[in-house]
DNA sequence: TCTGGGGTCCTAGGACCC
DNA sequence: TCTGGGGTCCTAGGACCC
C-alpha cells in the first residue's frame, strides 16, 4: 500500500492585463507607444488619416461632453489621470494626451484571446470581467515541484510560462499574483505592475502586505476605507491587530469578522468556473439632464430603445426573466429604482418595455434625469 | 466641468403562508 | 380576549467591483 500523500499546497494565480483597453490601442496605433494616452468618451473622436497618410488624433483637451476616463497608459497616470476620473477634469491636468474612444468589441476579442492563452497551461479559470481572471494551478503537472533552491520554482515557471503564453498570443502584457488564495493573490498581482509577477506565501504576510492601506483589500471600498481611517486604522497590519469584536461592533457580524479574517491573508473561497448571470441591464446617461415633461418624447424613444437592447442580450444569450426594473439618475446624482416581478417570464422588448413603464409611473420626476436603466433579473434559461 | 456602464451581493421590512 | 415563530418572496437601497 501507498502512503497517503500530504495535500498538495493550494496555488492561486490572479492575473491582470496591464492597462488593458489602451494596451489593446497601442498594437493598432504603435505610433503613440510611450505617450500619454486615455480612452474613454463617446465615438466622436476617431482618429483620421489624412492623404498623406499621416494619422490625427483628438486630444483631451478638446473635449467637451460627459464620460470619464476607462484606462489611462502608465505615460498618462504620469500626468495625474486615471481612470474613473471626469474626461473634463482629467483635459485640465493634460490637454495634451491624446484621447481614444473605446472599442469594447475589440477588447473582448482580445480578452477570448488571453483567457485561451493561459487556459492552453491551466483550463481552471474564473472570469473576473475583460481583463482579469483567477487561475487555480495546484492540480497543474510541476506546481507541487521545487525547483533547484527554489521550493515554490516549479509554480513560479508556470506562472511564467502563462505570462509568455498570454504575450505571444496578443503582444499584451500581464501581471500575475501567485499566492496560496485569490484574496491574497489578487493583491500580489499589484505589486509588480506592469508584467509583475510576485509569488507570496502566509510568511510574507507581515512584511508585503501588512504594510499596504485597507483599501487595497478587494471589498473594502470607499466607505468602508473612510469608517476604518476614523478608527485609526489605516493599514492592513492595523486592521489586523484590531479587536475581532470592535469591529463586528461597529461593521456588523458577518462584514466586521470578515474584516479580521482578510487582514490576516485568510481566504478559503474556490475557483469557480461557471457562473449563470443574475441579472441584464441596460443603461445610458444623457448629454444633458432631461426633463420627464419637456423632454417626454426623447425619454420615450431611448426608454424603448433600452428596453429593446436588453431583450436582445437576453435572446441572445439565451435567457428569460421575471423581474423587470428601472433605474433613474437625477441631476443631483440620487438614484432610484423600482421593480415589478411578472408571472410569466420573458424575453420579449415590448413585455418588457410594457412592465418598466408601470415601473416609471411609480416615481417622482420633478428633478431632471441624469440616466435611465432598464434591468431585467430573476433569469432562468428560456 | 464633477462623477460611464455593466454587474454582484447584502440588508431590511412587509406580505403571505403554514 | 393578547399579539408565537419560521420560511420564502418581493421590493428598495447601498456598497463594492471591473
Amino acid at each position: 500500500m501507498a502512503p497517503p500523500r500530504p495535500a498538495p499546497r493550494r496555488w492561486i494565480a490572479h492575473l491582470d492585463m496591464d492597462a488593458f483597453y489602451a494596451s489593446v490601442e497601442l498594437l493598432r496605433y504603435p505610433d503613440l507607444r510611450g505617450q500619454p494616452v486615455v480612452i474613454g468618451g463617446g465615438r466622436r473622436h476617431q482618429p483620421e488619416t489624412d492623404a498623406e497618410g499621416r494619422r490625427h488624433y483628438a486630444l483631451l483637451g478638446d473635449y467637451t461632453g460627459r464620460g470619464v476616463i476607462t484606462t489611462a497608459t502608465y505615460a498618462a497616470r504620469d500626468l495625474g489621470v486615471h481612470s474613473g476620473m471626469g474626461l473634463m477634469k482629467a483635459a485640465l491636468r493634460a490637454p495634451q494626451a491624446v484621447l481614444l474612444p473605446t472599442d469594447f468589441e475589440r477588447y473582448r476579442l482580445y480578452s477570448r484571446r488571453f483567457k485561451a492563452a493561459v487556459a492552453e497551461i491551466a483550463p481552471v479559470i474564473e472570469d473576473r470581467g475583460i481583463d482579469e481572471i483567477y487561475i487555480d494551478l495546484t492540480e497543474v503537472p510541476g506546481a507541487q515541484e521545487a525547483v533547484g533552491h527554489d521550493p515554490h520554482g516549479g509554480v513560479r515557471a508556470l506562472a511564467q510560462e502563462i505570462k509568455n503564453n498570454v504575450r505571444a498570443a496578443t503582444g499584451l502584457s500581464c501581471s500575475v499574483g501567485l499566492t496560496p488564495n485569490k484574496l491574497l493573490s489578487k493583491i500580489a498581482s499589484d505589486l509588480d505592475k506592469p508584467d509583475g509577477l510576485c509569488l507570496l506565501t502566509a510568511d510574507d504576510i507581515a512584511e508585503r502586505i501588512w504594510p499596504l492601506p485597507v483599501r487595497r483589500i478587494n471589498g473594502i471600498g470607499p466607505k468602508a476605507g473612510a469608517k476604518l481611517e476614523g478608527l485609526g486604522i489605516g493599514t492592513i497590519g492595523e486592521l489586523a491587530r484590531a479587536e475581532p469584536g470592535g469591529l463586528i461592533e461597529r461593521f456588523g457580524r458577518s462584514y466586521g469578522a470578515w474584516l479580521h479574517q482578510a487582514a490576516h491573508g485568510r481566504d478559503e473561497r474556490t475557483v469557480v468556473t461557471h457562473h449563470e448571470p443574475v441579472s441584464l441591464s441596460r443603461e445610458t446617461t444623457f448629454e444633458r439632464d432631461l426633463h420627464a415633461r419637456r423632454d417626454r418624447e426623447t425619454l420615450g424613444t431611448v426608454f424603448t430603445q433600452l428596453a429593446r437592447q436588453v431583450a436582445a442580450d437576453l435572446q441572445r444569450k439565451g435567457y428569460v426573466g421575471r423581474t423587470i426594473g428601472i433605474k433613474l439618475r437625477f441631476e443631483d446624482f440620487r438614484t432610484v429604482t423600482r421593480d415589478q416581478t411578472i408571472t410569466a417570464p420573458t424575453a420579449d422588448a415590448q413585455a418588457i418595455r410594457q412592465a418598466a413603464g408601470l415601473c416609471l409611473k411609480r416615481v417622482d420626476l420633478s428633478q431632471r434625469i441624469r440616466l435611465l436603466g432598464v434591468r431585467v433579473a430573476n433569469l432562468s434559461r428560456a
